[in-house]
DNA sequence: CGGCAACTCTACATCGTTGTAGAACACACC
DNA sequence: GGTGTGTTCTACAACGATGTAGAGTTGCCG
């Protein structure tokens, strides 16, 4: 079996609270009784249990991240700077997939795991207003994106009503006027659906322009296969856009994908911008339009506020609300020339925030 | 503070060991006193400490998935795929991305979080031939892919041979000949590069046809942004193929990119495969024919394969290998057809394995 | 040279759970 | 009535680390 700090204990001939600390880096120590220690732990290729350290400390050296799915190409890459942006905190990343159900994310909030963890970041997409209490958790916790709010917990989010404002903005600059856009959700107000809808209706107000409601295509899981098929519903209902705003880039491709089908050409007929700056989105065909809402600033932010709270466990401070920097990236579904000479990832932002 | 064992043993004036037993569903258990400590649990709120139990047992439920990136789409669904297999099993699943780098890898398995885990499902990308010594660990390990096999680690692969195979037979069938392949590690024999290259070859060499050296471009990590210059590279030497077979979906997706670009009419003057299927492909325009290579059952049969290591940790069977079977997944970018009457995600596959 | 501070190290209790061993009782069997 | 079997429950010692408290030792200061 595995070596102990008791073996290595008397491998040195100190006492096992020594150990103990020389691997924890008390200061107090001779440099030959160190040298001592460590020779041992060396010879036993000792590591110290996890497990006996947490029951002792109460800390685990994890935190969760919950996500829909990791499928989804904006959760993959937000997972990945997340564990990156923990690894240069020392910790490891435990993923739970919600699927966005709303069971298995109360679950996650009260979660029998949450002993195995030190925090949570949570990015839910079924609870909503009206859950606020649920949020009342005894744990750190820092919440992503915009389903939900509450005033006693950490959150980190996007600019989602100016991006988009800025994204329809961008569309209208370019001389078009009949915006459709896709992943609508009826009725919602405080959702990335609902806000990136705001923001829509905000350009068209400030171009003077009424909002023509047909224009706008429901959809309610975010997927490639619903941005299809939102934007065939849309065709097939008679209505045509001159561009379309789809409110994340996995509908984005779907748009392009069905439009291209079609035989609609893109820009020249149909332009499509979209929402989350995936990396597929540069390589599509045309290369993606899209608004980059600052990922890797949301990550990192995420994780060094859960870091904070779970260091400083005894002092409360104000829960504090981040907004990322976002921007837009002009590729070739807005602007043909941008597709010929787009290298892609070359493609340059118009920097708006 | 929670509440522990302890304190709902006084409220519901039994032993701690009892409520225990309650809570780990011992049989000898008199439905009245059942009754009294699951009111007590509920009372209090009570959950076990997973530290606690975890320093007890020795197990933790959790497992360990180490793979290069998540923001690979492949890796991203075979995270998917690995964290629900894992749920079924009552495990939660941690991820480590070494991000191909040798060192990171050899960290993973001599790693100090393997007290925080179960075992470990390793997808590794920098270890290869010569390194099968590193494979000898102390907990329960199964590895995906093909970089390396050592005969006491379970294997969980996929016929990459015979796949590859398939896929250049099926473009061969359509009449192309000159096939290009797209990925490439010279030298290479163990590793997914390898092996995909020398089903290519076999397939060449059963339709009686010499491989044009100058046809296979080389990319050493397999990202849209690779596919896209090895392809560049290729045409820009002047090379002409008629077909492409990318060695995985992200890079096929590059090459669909350059391709376009330039102006290359796919599938009629080049058709272009991948390997992975990878769900966005199914959304690229074209779409993509690929080659599925069982992501799914890969992903279940490694986590049962764990989950069984992990429970009979005494006996030492001996180590499997198992294959998943494929099939190729025919879609737009090698028979036009395919892509006007082929909504996505309904394609045919053509059943091989 | 007494007293105090700074080192260096140790013994012991403790985190919250589960395994072991066995007590106590009831019931059946011969 | 002794023996055995089954049921129900408890006391206590682990698991492997860290926090607390304090025992020695040294060196310096006045």
């Amino acid at each position: 079996m595995a070596a102990t700090m008791h073996d290595v204990a008397k491998l040195a001939g100190v006492s096992i609270k020594t150990v103990s600390n020389v691997v924890n880096g008390y200061p107090y120590i001779r440099e030959s009784t160190r040298a001592r220690v460590l020779a041992a732990i060396e010879e036993l290729d000792y590591q110290v249990n996890v497990a006996a350290r947490n029951l002792r400390t109460g800390r685990t050296g994890i935190i969760a991240l919950a996500v829909p799915e990791l499928s989804l190409p904006y959760f993959a890459e937000l997972a990945d700077s997340v564990i990156q942006a923990a690894d240069a905190q020392g910790l490891t990343v435990l993923i739970e997939q919600t699927g966005g159900q709303r069971e298995r994310e109360l679950e996650v909030l009260s979660g029998a795991r949450r002993h195995l963890t030190d925090g949570l970041i949570f990015s839910p997409l079924a609870l909503g207003p009206g859950d606020e209490d649920l949020l009342e958790v005894d744990f750190p916790m820092v919440i992503l994106g915009e389903r939900i709010f509450h005033s006693s917990v950490d959150h980190v989010t996007m600019h989602n009503v100016e991006a988009a404002r800025a994204a329809t903005r961008y569309l209208l600059e370019l001389g078009r006027r009949r915006i459709a856009v896709v992943g609508v959700h009826p009725g919602e107000v405080v959702g990335s659906a609902g806000l990136r809808l705001k923001g829509y209706r905000q350009a068209m107000a400030d171009a003077g322009l009424e909002v023509d409601e047909s224009l706008l295509g429901e959809a309610g899981l975010w997927h490639r296969a619903t941005g299809a098929q939102s934007m065939a519903r849309l065709l097939d209902a008679g209505v045509r856009p001159d561009a379309v705003f789809a409110l994340n880039d996995a509908m984005a491709l779907g748009v392009l994908h069905e439009l291209q089908v079609r035989g609609v050409r893109i820009p020249e007929e149909v332009a499509v911008i979209g929402f989350d700056a995936v990396d597929e989105g540069s390589y599509s065909n045309p290369s993606l339009t899209t608004v980059d809402p600052g990922r890797e600033q949301i990550a990192r932010t995420a994780v060094e506020m859960l870091a904070e709270r779970v260091a400083g466990k005894g002092a409360p401070h104000e829960a504090r609300r981040v907004y990322a920097d976002f921007s837009i990236v002009v590729r070739g579904s807005t602007q043909a020339d941008a597709a010929a000479h787009g290298r892609p990832g070359l493609a340059e932002g118009v920097r708006t925030a």
